[in-house]
DNA sequence: TCGGGGCGTGAGGGATGCGTGAAGACCTGC
DNA sequence: GCAGGTCTTCACGCATCCCTCACGCCCCGA
């Protein structure tokens, strides 16, 4: 059946998005915060995600970005803001479409559809990254080595995220340095060297043995972990 | 480069739509009508539809149907109509995308480059080259021989670049030096006799018998790589 | 047959960029 | 206001890479 994961926290559209969806036929799924609207996208593996840009924990762009880390699942969001650019930093964070409350539910219904139509088929890659005695849970923000949670930065973990998120994939200095830090930033070299180097560290990686991250000189830097237990190309 | 065509019959939206999309860079295809729209759909072959529901001859939804008997082309429906049957119907028909107008041009742009990113992956361009026991992987800027990654450096890549992407074309010297190099190089061929011999060294290439890059005295090189086909690891 | 230009080969100097270590600036929560 | 953590910045060896030069070979024309 198809699956929908809600998030909001405002209880009225919780009722009213749960009756209409399940009325259609959906699965249901609906959580409050976030922090569990990401959780869920991972374990609940819906066929589209509705949420709501007004949660109390985290931003909405960031859900969007945390989601889209390990998922292509279509993202309709749901907001009271109005505003042109609340659309676009939503829409380009990831979400598919944004729909404007109060809205009427034929409409959301029907958007619905649209995106779940244009969905590619949904591959099982799993939000759970295993190299080795290393474990990246990208749901979860969380880094496992040797059995013990690693504590990282979030600029450790930003770094972290890109580099295997595109395995196998050159990242020059440029793209890295606007990816993690923002889009004003492209010429600070020594963050990134600086970070990669915390990185290397925090994961026993080491910079002269080709073992995690390689060092591109001149260009950038490159993932090159083998992915144990499992699938590995992603594409 | 991207492809939006814009099918509306008014003169005022025509121009703001043309102005705001040639000004990002995409180039822009306008017509008035429905049918010219569907004939304008399959001979362009746009990389993005706007379609106006207004028009004069031929109803959206039936515009969008015919668009979808042939094309999975992403579509933006813009139109004055804010009812909700509208919308549903025209999503419904196959459209990706409802903005009502007046529309933020902001808005729109990021909901196009949303619509064009849930499309992109029927990438029919796979950057993966192969050439017997080596493989050239242009997006992830890795080169393969014998399963083994080989470290190539920034020049000898942007030489293998422009090498592999220019198969048994014979490039001059002076195209390669100002390609590889910039714009004021030209006439330092002991650049590329250097960088030539590093590339076939890495690659296994002889540069007596015509294996991989061959030598046109005098004038220049000539990529002469026979690709081969069949299962790639990325399946 | 001889000479010269172009190419392949090998090696080396200088500059760039990287890894490393450390320290000050900043921010945030208590 | 304070303390801890985090981000930014700097200096210093050192490996790597770019550029350069010298030499011998082959092909081609005289």
């Amino acid at each position: 059946m198809t699956k929908v994961l809600v998030v909001d926290d405002e209880p009225q559209i919780r009722r009213a998005l749960r009756t209409s969806l399940e009325a259609h036929g959906y699965e249901v799924v609906v959580v409050g915060t976030g922090e569990e609207g990401v959780l869920a996208a991972a374990d609940a593996m819906p066929d589209l995600l509705l949420l709501d840009l007004g949660l109390p924990d985290l931003d909405g762009t960031e859900v969007i970005r945390r989601v889209r880390a390990f998922t292509e699942v279509p993202v309709i969001v749901l907001s009271v803001r109005d505003a042109q650019h609340d659309k676009v930093a939503a829409l380009d964070a990831g979400a598919d479409d944004y729909v404007t409350k109060p809205f009427g539910m034929e409409e959301l219904l029907a958007r619905a559809r649209a995106a779940m139509r244009r969905a590619a088929p949904e591959d099982p890659a799993p939000p759970l990254l295993r190299y080795g005695e290393l474990e990246v849970d990208l749901a979860r923000r969380l880094v496992i080595r040797d059995g013990q949670a690693l504590h990282l930065t979030p600029t450790e973990y930003g770094l972290l995220e890109a580099l295997v998120t595109n395995p196998d994939k050159l990242l020059t200095h440029q793209w890295l340095l606007r990816r993690v830090w923002g889009q004003g930033y492209g010429t600070e070299t020594t963050y990134l060297r600086t970070y990669v180097r915390a990185l290397r560290k925090k994961l026993g990686d080491d910079a002269a043995r080709q073992g995690l991250i390689v060092t591109e000189p001149g260009v950038g830097y490159r993932w090159v972990g083998e992915p144990t237990f499992g699938a590995s190309s992603t594409d």
